[in-house]
DNA sequence: AACCGCAACAACCGCAAAGGG
DNA sequence: TCCCTTTGCGGTTGTTGCGGT
């Protein structure tokens, strides 16, 4: 692993959330080299990050096959089980949720999945999660677990739910997970576009089957930025969606306003893409197109 | 209208494992 | 075999927005 050739100096990194300059530089030197030395990245991208935060952003928010958006019931049982089986092995759960990452599953868990399942055991006869689960599982309407109160009114409601279902077939290989249960209707179904859009989003469905708006500040939704005319490169459509974000919104940008620029211009050109998985090394790498 | 608390999520930090020299 | 560096993972913190008061 050690990769000496990629020694750079000792520079003071930047921190913090990455802006939109720099998650274009990032990709696009990732698109046109592939994945290597994240050590090396920084300086050769131009980047005053490390590697480190590099390798993260690029993995839980840049990479190709990733969705975004809430959790679908199935979802939720998979982590639910996963998470009593394997314990907090996220990048194991993750793996069992194509174009999900180990840290949005660890934050599900953690905001919202955790406390589900403990209120699940405080309120009726404490059972093991394991229980809850298969219960959760073959029986939703019948869990003890109030399925799907999401709390996701909030920001990452605004966009509403992945309805991408289509993924989550046939999870485990080893049996331990059978082929999804048939989709079950939920509370926040009212909402179905897909929050966010990354780059699982670039193949269709017609971007149409979302409002942008729904998942932009309402300043951001109407400032044009949205919709970029580029219709170029995928760093025009990337810094034209981030475009004139309000100080503190950049923040939103920074995960949900790319993902919103990539959708709303259309796709990325894909002839590449072939050559970048090839060099993906993630464990949850399940891209999907 | 302002303030406060909560929820969600992005990102950082520290540690351990892996691997090359 | 040891040392050093990189990578991967899990825990934790910080920031932001929303809803309630």
């Amino acid at each position: 692993m050690g990769c000496r050739s990629c020694e750079k100096p000792k520079m003071n990194y930047r921190k913090g959330l990455w802006s939109p300059e720099e998650d274009q530089r990032l990709r696009d030197y990732i698109l046109k080299h592939g994945l290597g030395c994240w050590s090396a990245v920084p300086a050769k991208a131009g980047l005053q990050r490390n590697g480190k935060s590099c390798r993260l952003r690029w993995i839980n928010y840049l990479r190709p096959g990733l969705k975004r958006g809430m959790f679908s019931q199935e979802e939720e049982d998979v982590v639910i089980n996963l998470q009593a089986k394997l314990g907090n092995k996220w990048s194991q759960i993750a793996m069992h949720l194509p174009g999900r990452t180990d840290n949005e599953v660890k934050n599900y868990w953690n905001s919202y999945l955790k406390k589900r399942v403990m209120q699940a055991q405080g309120v009726s006869n404490p059972k093991s999660p394991a229980e809850l689960t298969s219960m959760s599982t073959t029986e939703p309407g019948m869990s003890t677990m109030p399925i799907h109160h999401h709390h996701h009114h909030v920001k990452n409601s605004s966009g509403s739910t992945t309805t991408s279902h289509d993924q989550d077939a046939n999870i485990s290989s080893n049996g331990a997970l059978s082929a999804p249960a048939p989709l079950q209707p939920f509370d926040h179904q009212a909402q179905q576009q897909p929050k966010n859009f990354v780059f699982s989003d670039w193949a269709p469905p017609a971007p149409e089957s979302y409002s942008v708006s729904a998942h932009w500040p309402a300043s951001t939704a109407s400032s044009g930025n949205v919709t970029p005319s580029h219709g170029g490169a995928f760093g025009d459509q990337m810094s034209g969606s981030y475009g004139a974000l309000p100080t503190h919104q950049d923040h939103q940008a920074g995960g949900h306003g790319a993902a919103a620029g990539i959708a709303g211009s259309g796709y990325f050109d894909l002839l590449n893409m072939g050559d970048i998985y090839g060099g993906f090394s993630s464990t949850n790498d399940d891209l999907l197109f």
